[in-house]
DNA sequence: TACTTTTGAAAGTCAAAGAAAGTCAAAGTA
DNA sequence: TACTTTGACTTTCTTTGACTTTCAAAAGTA
């Protein structure tokens, strides 16, 4: 078996059940596999992506750790789906319906939906084009996945 | 867990049931918790600065002493002073040290928090540092804009 | 007494050292 | 070819300590 897989694992035994979140420190755990830390963040980024219902935070410097919180995808399909179906360069108009869709089916409320606006606006995120829909997709996925 | 993080814990403890501003010895405190004297100024000019609603005043010299108050303003105010106060280039962790301030003064509810943070977060955005923080402080600020 | 100087007890500043995590591309493997 | 492993280098945050500034009380002076 892969050592990625092998973390993997783990880290997934660690959520196991009724644990919503996993904290550790990147280079323990490294220690831990034998491994480099950078093969973590490997794992993570490979493994634990907001398509698969999961939210990585992390924190640097003395005390640095990092955060993995599963979030439970059979609690709202919808959103799920939605997360799963997005294509990658997500426009402002196309965030903009979906979101208006949730405020009608009472997915979210409107104030909820106003700041989703704003997090995806195109002003406000003043980029260039592609760039800038890339990261519209990533900030409009993993504040879905905060919905749930 | 991080002194940074016990040192502050215990400061907002203090200022927390009823009491409207904590008065204490740089010295004593930085006794009190084995650490340099230099360490309690640097978690107050990263956790209580006017940015974060907090007003500090010190005294040198024999009797000398800090003196942290919570400021007092409506929620409106609030975040009109934070917009006006914040500069641009906010890191991750201004902006989640502020958005938590915020629910503690009920400006925002957690789940607004949640989707702040989400939205400013460094791996979400996933940009080169230059770029982040200017885009970072762009959604934050035009968030709390929103909220008024 | 009224004013000035000294002195020691604080707090402030700033940069270096330390402790973590992140990035990226080259090398390895199936 | 696609996925994984590795490691050198970067960035972020915290801790530490040497040095500076300020203040108040004590001591000295006219």
């Amino acid at each position: 078996m892969r050592l990625s897989e092998v973390i993997e694992a783990y880290i997934k035994e660690l959520l196991g059940d009724s644990n919503e979140f996993v904290e550790f420190g990147r280079n323990e755990l490294a220690e831990y596999f034998n491994c480099v830390p950078s093969q973590i963040n490997y794992v993570i980024s490979t493994r634990f992506s907001p398509e698969r219902g999961y939210y990585v935070e992390s924190r640097r410097g003395g005390g640095g750790n990092i955060k993995i919180k599963r979030v439970d995808i059979t609690k709202n399909r919808y959103i799920m789906h939605l997360i799963n179906s997005l294509e990658d360069g997500l426009s402002q108009q196309e965030a903009g319906i979906i979101i208006n869709n949730m405020v009608d089916y009472n997915v979210i409320d409107a104030q909820t939906a106003k700041l989703m606006k704003v997090a995806t606006n195109d002003k406000v995120l003043g980029l260039p084009k592609e760039l800038r829909d890339e990261v519209r997709t990533r900030i409009f996925k993993n504040i879905l996945l905060n919905l749930i």
